[in-house]
Formats: structure tokens, C-alpha cells, sequence
DNA sequence: CAGACGTGGTT
DNA sequence: TAACCAAGTCT
């Protein structure tokens, strides 16, 4: 059912809240039954991570850590095997980071409010806000790449939002936040939806979208992206992809492991030494010996 | 604040 | 195929 309101803005909220209770992907993260931790695990796994590799990651993990507790009393190397492939295995060292801080200072118990999140480790803007909302039902702007791609079309009437987020963006997101915490959650999760399923950054489906008719970008005629290139993320032949390839090799070895099977993996000594000092400088790896390295303990 | 930071799927 | 994209954070 549609409301009938009086502000574009309660227009768009009633469409989108509409559009989600029908079109709702059924994630695990959003079940009833859902803890704080829970949905703290899966916001920290899906920071650049597409939803269909963390389902069974975000299983495994909440089986062997249901709780932040169970988490911090593990070695942060086991959160970092533990990790697999997600990629950007500092978001794993930051979870347990992260999980330690919740045991010692806040009773074990994910903190409710924006500032506490905020200051955990590895949660920024976007995490805690999304925490607070989808956990806890408060009101916050929730501003992803999804929610800011909406904006973008619906709003502005521009393909793709900047390369980083403006304050202006955060203005007109804040516009936009429902006055209500409950209908501001549920805004949140609805629009982040809309983006993930048919506001797509490569080839949108204008025609099954809620907001068609209400649309900036479709009255404008869909205008192509005019701004710089959107760099693309190199990958072949970086340090990201010699740090992968060693880190790899620890993450399956359950122990120490020695110089000359790191040595193994890329060919180049100087930039080789230089990923595995980056790992170390990072606390990924732990050096235990000369030429000897494993999982942090 | 631009750039570093993994990995794999899609176009 | 190379480029782009995926619920960002940190420095």
C-alpha cells in the first residue's frame, strides 16, 4: 500500500519501503534472530565484498565465534585464516581488534550508540551507522555506494555519484532521513537494496524501479557519466597481489612457515620483501624467527 | 584527500 | 580481454 503524503520526501520513503517489503532479499543478517555481533560481522565482511561470497564465510565465522567474546580469546591469526579469500584481510584483524575492544569495554555487548561504534576499529561512517540502524533501529544517514548511487539518479540526475563523498551528499542524504528511527531504518536498508538490486552502477532496471516515475536522471533522459575516468583498481603485478599470494601461503599452513616457501610465491626479491615487510608492519604476519613467519598469535 | 588495500565475477 | 565493480577504512 501506497501512503498517501505530502513531501516528495515521505513520496520516495512510502515507494521504497513499499518496493523492499516485496522485493526484500531473504539475508541472514537480517533475520529476526539476528545479534548486534551478527550484523556487525556481516557489515565488516561486506565492505567491498559482494554478498554472495560472504553468506558462507558469515555462517562459518558466527558458528565459532557466536559472540564478541568468543571471538577476542582467539588469536587474531585464526580470525585472519579464518577470513579466507574475502580479500583485505586487515578487515579481519580489525573484527578481532574490534571484538577485544567490545569484551574489555563494553561487557562484551556491540555498543548501541553512533560514537562507541565509531571508535571500534575498522568501523567507519558508513559501519556504524549501519550497525545503529539495521541492529539497533535508530536514525542515521546511511550512506553506502548503493544509497549514493540512488541519490545520485533519483535526486541529482546524474549517473554516478563523485568518486568520494561530498558534503553534499551528506546534506541532501539527510534531507532525505525520515523523521522517525523506525522509518528511518527501514528507509536505510530499503534504498540500500533498491541500489543493490535494480539501481545497478553497469546497466540498471529503470523498468521495474519504484522511483521511475520520480527519477531525475530518467526525466533528464539518462544522461551519460560526464566526470573524470573512474580509475580502475590495478591489480596485476602490485604489492597487493604479492601480499595476497604470501599471505595465502600462511593462512593454509596452520604454523611457521619458512623464508624460501614465501620466496616461492613471487619472483621479484625487492618488491617480495617489500610486501612481506608490509604484512609484518601491518600485523598480519608475524616474523618468529630469522627467515621464520606465521598467523599473528 | 588521493591512494593503498584482496579477490573474484561480469561485461 | 581489460576494465569495472562489490554494504569501506585508514593514513
Amino acid at each position: 500500500m501506497v501512503a498517501i503524503t505530502s513531501t516528495p520526501a515521505a513520496l520516495l520513503h512510502s515507494t521504497v519501503l513499499d518496493w523492499y517489503g516485496a522485493n526484500a532479499r531473504d539475508l541472514p543478517w537480517r533475520a529476526a534472530d539476528a545479534s548486534p555481533w551478527a550484523v556487525m560481522v556481516s557489515e565488516f565482511m561486506l565492505q567491498q565484498t559482494p554478498v554472495k561470497r560472504v553468506l558462507p564465510a558469515y555462517a562459518a565465522w558466527l558458528e565459532r565465534w557466536p559472540a564478541p567474546a568468543d571471538l577476542a580469546a582467539d588469536a587474531p591469526g585464526e580470525a585472519v585464516r579464518m577470513w579466507g579469500r574475502l580479500g583485505y584481510p586487515r578487515r579481519a584483524l580489525r573484527l578481532h581488534a574490534a571484538a577485544v575492544a567490545i569484551t574489555e569495554q563494553h561487557g562484551g555487548e556491540v555498543p548501541d550508540d553512533h560514537p562507541a561504534l565509531l571508535a571500534l576499529p575498522g568501523v567507519g561512517e558508513y559501519t556504524a551507522a549501519a550497525v545503529a540502524s539495521f541492529a539497533f533501529r535508530q536514525r542515521h544517514v546511511v550512506l553506502d555506494t548503493n544509497v549514493r548511487r540512488v541519490f545520485a539518479r533519483a535526486v541529482t540526475g546524474v549517473e554516478y555519484p563523485a568518486q568520494a563523498t561530498t558534503a553534499a551528499e551528506r546534506r541532501t542524504a539527510t534531507e532525505y532521513l525520515p523523521a522517525t528511527a523506525e522509518t528511518a531504518a527501514a528507509w536505510a536498508v530499503g534504498a540500500m537494496e533498491l541500489g543493490a538490486l535494480v539501481c545497478t552502477a553497469r546497466s540498471p532496471e529503470c523498468g521495474a524501479c519504484p522511483l521511475l516515475r520520480h527519477c531525475a536522471w530518467q526525466r533528464a533522459g539518462r544522461p551519460p557519466y560526464e566526470g573524470p575516468a573512474r580509475r580502475g583498481q590495478s591489480y596485476e603485478g602490485t604489492d597487493r597481489q604479492v601480499r595476497g599470494k604470501l599471505l595465502a601461503v600462511l593462512r593454509e599452513a596452520h604454523g611457521e612457515v619458512p623464508q624460501e616457501r614465501l620466496d616461492a610465491v613471487w619472483h621479484e626479491p625487492v618488491q617480495r620483501a617489500r610486501a612481506l615487510d608490509g604484512l609484518v608492519a601491518d600485523g598480519l604476519v608475524e616474523p618468529v624467527a630469522p627467515g621464520v613467519y606465521r598467523l599473528p598469535r
